[in-house]
DNA sequence: CGAAGAATTTAAAACGATATCACTCTTCAT
DNA sequence: ATGAAGAGTGATATCGTTTTAAATTCTTCG
């Protein structure tokens, strides 16, 4: 028979609170919001009845008033790629630590779907949005983004909208592995990329041509540059066409997490000897890259670093709708080329082995 | 000075659909939500209205009105594990296709957390929710799960709560790799898991036990168990104890994604032959398990299916919210152990070294 | 042709919060 | 004493939708 806190069916409301209070509704929502401008007796009297009651707001309610949620979306291109997953994954920690929530969505590369997905994020009234665009160049999403209407921050890509982005450092590392590469004696170096309409393909592969030009060899043959997809089918099929062809190079350079794996299952049927015969440079993956056998000299990234960055950068924009804009963020983020043992010096043997 | 479609910069409500169909906001809704009780002339005009304003319902005026929304919501330990990624992609890429969205959100295997997300989750009105807790024991997340409100689906987990549920076969498939050692004629076989109180642990260390006792091995000696967390950390310390200790195993089954990569890294740095010193079993990570050398005996589990099949199953309960209840769902999905080269059998040196 | 009944449509009342604006009550300068 | 400024409060309108119940129109049939 107790009737302490009688915990009715229906989840507490404002007015319950403002009633057992003893004040208005508009004091009750004032203290909610911390408004400053109330009494500090006022203040304890809603903050105990809200308590008391179990109170919390109803989002719908105060989305449909203020037309704003703490929602935050994320449009990715493929959420079970282990690498966007720890972007995303950080960045709904981030997110999460502020009371906010993420909802992500995967275009699967689609840029038709990828605009239709921000529309409809932003029609629900999500906060502001995380994107990382398959394809920077596709004038339907950069439309869609300029559009949103919420603050977005792009995900290292590079697309003309007046967002903030968080980016890798990709030129500099690349040119330092092909440099790597050609301090063992390498001449002659592939490379097989996700795709130049992204950033990192686009820049991985400028770094590419522009270290080989610096050191004379700007004239790269044909059938050296392999771009596509980032999946390991790509990885495989030219790894498989690189190293069948008559006069293979002596150096692989994979860039792209997938890409690795699918190259190296290639590398492996054909039983081709790592370093002895191909030097071979990978990307991400760090556990497994390591325990690899040979383990694998890769560029890393920290993946989480930059889902965190982003996070901060969205709350932090969001929190300032209204103020006068600052300048655009343009934040870049170091990678680490890690030298382990699939690159050797270019030996005797894989001379012998191509000038055959 | 075109006047076609003034596109005014607020989005149209279904009041600017009414007045341009020219019929009550009450007809609009009708057409809306396809009610079977409006003329078809009426359907036709309001239809029209929709397209030529571009109209879509505001989903927090929709919300607070009827108290469900679209967005459903996915608590797991962790995203940025490749295997819960694929599940939650999976799952997302299907809500998506029925229009439905997936805010996700990482306990990090805290229960706290997660009874905190659950119930925050609901509160800002999820549908529905697909669950993965790190611990099924747990008072706190099985009273969450309970008090939810919404359909729940469990994601290979076996909490006490009436939810539907999809698991994976982990019994069947573990007992076979372990039959599969013994007639290799391995007799000392150790195994790393995950912790028992959850069904993956739990069930592949019944199954390890059962089947060793099936042979009249029910005795197994103290340190070839290693129950623990999910992390490679895990893997790397028990394959270290278990290898560094005077007499190892001849055989090894690490049982979770991450805890094969830190053994394989464990018995690497103790240069430990596979399969010549010893048999190794891991699990999932398809792609890589493929270009390991040696190539590595595995379970794996098709974990696409598993989010699509949750999906399903939630979608299907939440349509069918307020009918008299069906019997609750568990579905089970097979796992399947695919044999590569990591294990041999039992020989003279194996069997030398350790009688040594 | 008129009435009963079915089929549509509609006006008005929620849903739970915030925004706006008016009001009271101090405090303080004039 | 008067007025102005400002702090604190509250009544009411509003956000965009669905629900309810009542009103209207359309059929059908005696």
């Amino acid at each position: 028979m107790t009737r302490r806190t009688v915990r009715s069916h229906r989840p507490a409301t404002i007015a319950d609170v403002a009633k057992l209070a003893k004040v208005s509704i508009v004091s009750a929502s004032r203290v909610i919001n911390d408004s400053p401008t109330v009494r500090e007796s006022t203040r304890r009297a809603v903050r105990g009845a809200m308590l008391e009651l179990g109170y919390t707001p109803n989002a719908a309610a105060q989305m449909l008033r203020t037309k704003r949620s703490n929602i935050m979306g994320c449009v990715v291109p493929d959420l079970s790629n282990h690498v966007t997953a720890a972007v995303v994954h950080a960045a709904e920690k981030e997110l999460n630590g502020a009371g906010l929530l993420l909802v992500t969505a995967s275009s699967d590369l689609s840029a038709q779907r990828e605009a239709q997905l921000v529309q409809s994020l932003c029609q629900r009234g999500v906060g502001g949005l995380l994107i990382q665009p398959g394809d920077e160049t596709s004038a339907l999403v950069s439309g869609a983004i300029t559009r949103a209407g919420v603050p977005v921050v792009l995900l290292d890509r590079d697309v003309e909208v007046p967002s903030d982005r968080v980016l890798f450092e990709h030129y500099d590392a690349t040119r330092q592995v092909v440099r790597y590469l050609l301090d063992l004696g390498h001449r002659d170096i592939a490379i097989i990329a996700t795709a130049e309409t992204a950033r990192p393909g686009r820049e991985r592969l400028r770094a590419f041509r522009d270290e080989l030009a610096a050191h004379g060899l700007g004239r790269i043959p044909d059938g050296r540059i392999f771009c596509g997809s980032h999946l390991a089918q790509h990885g495989f099929d030219a790894a498989m066409a690189l190293m069948s062809a008559p006069s293979p190079p002596t150096a692989l350079i994979a860039a792209g997490n997938l890409i690795v794996l699918g190259a190296l299952k290639a590398l492996q049927s054909m039983q081709i000897d790592i370093p002895g015969r191909l030097s071979f440079v990978g990307s991400d993956n760090p556990l497994v890259s390591e325990i690899m056998t040979p383990p694998l000299t890769v560029i890393e990234r920290d993946n989480a670093s930059l889902g965190q960055l982003a996070a901060r950068l969205l709350m932090a924009r969001v929190k300032a709708a209204g103020q006068p804009h600052r300048g655009l963020e343009r934040m870049t983020l170091q990678s680490r080329v890690i030298l382990r043992r699939s690159c050797a010096p270019l030996s005797p043997r894989t001379t012998g082995a191509k000038s055959r």
